[in-house]
RNA sequence: GCGGGCGUAGCCAAGUGGUUAAGGCACCGGAUUGUGAUUCCGGCAUUCGGGGGUUCAAGUCCCCUCGUCCGCCCCA
């Protein structure tokens, strides 16, 4: 028989790994609540159209990306690539908007049909903040700082923020075209790919990894030149802050982000640790989505942080042994068994942790477990103790020393327990 | 979607066309039926990701396929 597993690029986080995405989870928590940001969960499915609407037809995400198909009833879903959009889609749904700006995050599971390598999966997850109303510069500031504290709170080490401006609609448009007419005059050397990105989207060319390609853009304009006054001084005080707070930024004019909905200031936090994936954290504003998405105009800023590549970053400083319990209970014979059943749930009752063993074998063979589980006690239950009402505690860090066991009864063992922690 | 590396047990692996596929870890049983370490003994792959082919003979060579890893595209 064909043996059964997960699909291709979906991944099990297997016990050893997920104490450190649970302290992810609860450190990213705490950061959200101390600033006043509330959580929200939508679906995992959307309707096509919200993506295709709001992440942009020409991007690649939905060009090819996507994990599509029709329903039952023939309309068209798909597996949510980003958060962004769905959390746009609630808030104008439940007009959430009219009771003023939302500060709101989530965390997921993404979906993207991408060929699995270093730090990206055709399911990963995300933890995203977006703020949806806020046009102040010091809104931008305020959502970086948070990403960045959080990211220094769990002690990421080595991690650098860029930042660029993208400027307005009309800014970028009137770059584009003098990037787009400075480009086909050398035409000639660019690499094929940036050749062809040239008619549909010549702003990710400035991305591009290709050495030589590189090499000439050097030379061309830079959209941060191509800046109106009011979105120079805008971005000014977007750094301004920054600097305030002590978080440290470099520029990086080629920063372009892929999804169309972006504008003014964009960002990315990167290690070098990653391999060819090395953001770690990416957003930036998206003034003009709510609305294109039906909702009134409203100004926004977010980013989306991935959980699999931060993960990866912390996997290497700790490894995450499993928590042993503090007690675990060896027991024999009818009557003890039962006991021990018994006495193991009224321990957990008032907190303790308790390991139970299941097997019916030899004591031998449970105190050898009890040794391996790395417990501290180990509670002896037979049928001698379960006649006398008693418990046998030993201490398994106290070898043959005498008092290393004591016979007690529940209420002495509770007493006993309290004292020793 | 494109390019390259790699698939032998739960994990790490040896194996370079020739009898029954090393070894280690882990796990299970016993020596030891109410006490853990160590040690010792035994068990744990009818088969090398799957399918086809070449050959007297294939884990080993060839083809296809699946998976995985790394890179490209792109992104968190």
């Amino acid at each position: 028989m064909e043996k059964l597993q997960s699909l291709r690029g979906m991944v099990d986080l297997l016990p050893q790994q997920t104490p450190l995405w649970q302290r992810i989870e609860s450190t990213a928590r705490r950061h959200f609540q101390r600033a006043a940001i509330s959580e929200i969960r939508t679906p995992v499915l959307e309707s096509t159209e919200l993506f295709s609407r709001g992440i942009g037809e020409a991007t690649d995400v939905v060009g090819k990306e996507m994990y599509t198909f029709m329903d039952r009833g023939d309309r068209s879903c798909t597996l949510r690539p980003e958060g962004t959009a769905s959390v746009v889609r609630a808030a104008i749904q439940h007009g959430l908007l009219s009771q003023g700006p939302q500060r709101l995050w989530y965390s997921g599971p993404m979906f993207r049909y991408e060929r699995p390598q270093a730090g990206r999966q055709r399911q990963f997850h995300q933890i995203g903040l977006e703020m949806l109303g806020f046009s102040d510069p010091r809104s931008d500031v305020e959502a970086i700082a948070v990403a960045w504290d959080l990211l220094a709170d769990l002690g990421v080490e080595g991690l650098a923020l860029e930042l660029n401006s993208l400027g307005s609609g009309d800014d970028r448009a009137r770059y584009r075209s003098k990037l787009v007419g400075w480009l086909t005059e050398r035409r000639e050397q660019l690499d094929p790919d940036s050749q062809e990105r040239l008619q549909r989207n010549p702003l990710r060319i400035l991305d591009s990894k290709i050495p030589a390609t590189q090499a000439m853009l050097a030379e061309a304009p830079t959209l941060i030149e191509e800046l109106s006054d009011e979105s120079r001084s805008r971005f000014a005080r977007v750094t301004d802050g920054l600097r305030l707070l002590g978080i440290p930024y470099t520029l990086n004019p080629r920063l372009v982000r892929g999804l169309d909905y972006y504008s003014h200031t964009a960002f990315e936090i990167t290690s070098t640790q990653l391999g060819a994936q090395a953001t770690v954290c990416g957003g930036g504003r998206y003034d003009g989505l709510v609305e294109q998405l039906g909702g009134p105009v409203t100004p926004a800023i977010g980013w989306a942080l991935g959980l699999e590549r931060l993960a990866i970053l912390l996997a290497k400083a700790e490894a995450a042994p499993i928590e042993a319990a503090q007690i675990y209970v060896v027991s024999r014979g009818d009557r003890g068994e039962l006991l021990a059943l018994q006495v193991a749930r009224q321990l957990r009752q008032v907190g303790y942790t308790i390991e139970l063993d299941l097997t019916g074998a030899a004591f031998g063979k449970q105190f050898k477990r009890a040794d391996r589980s790395g417990a501290r006690w180990a509670l002896v239950i037979g049928d001698d103790e379960a006649r006398e009402g008693l418990v046998l505690m030993r201490d398994l860090r106290a070898g043959q020393a005498a008092g290393a066991e004591e016979r007690l009864t529940v209420q002495q063992l509770l007493v006993h327990l309290s004292q020793a922690s």
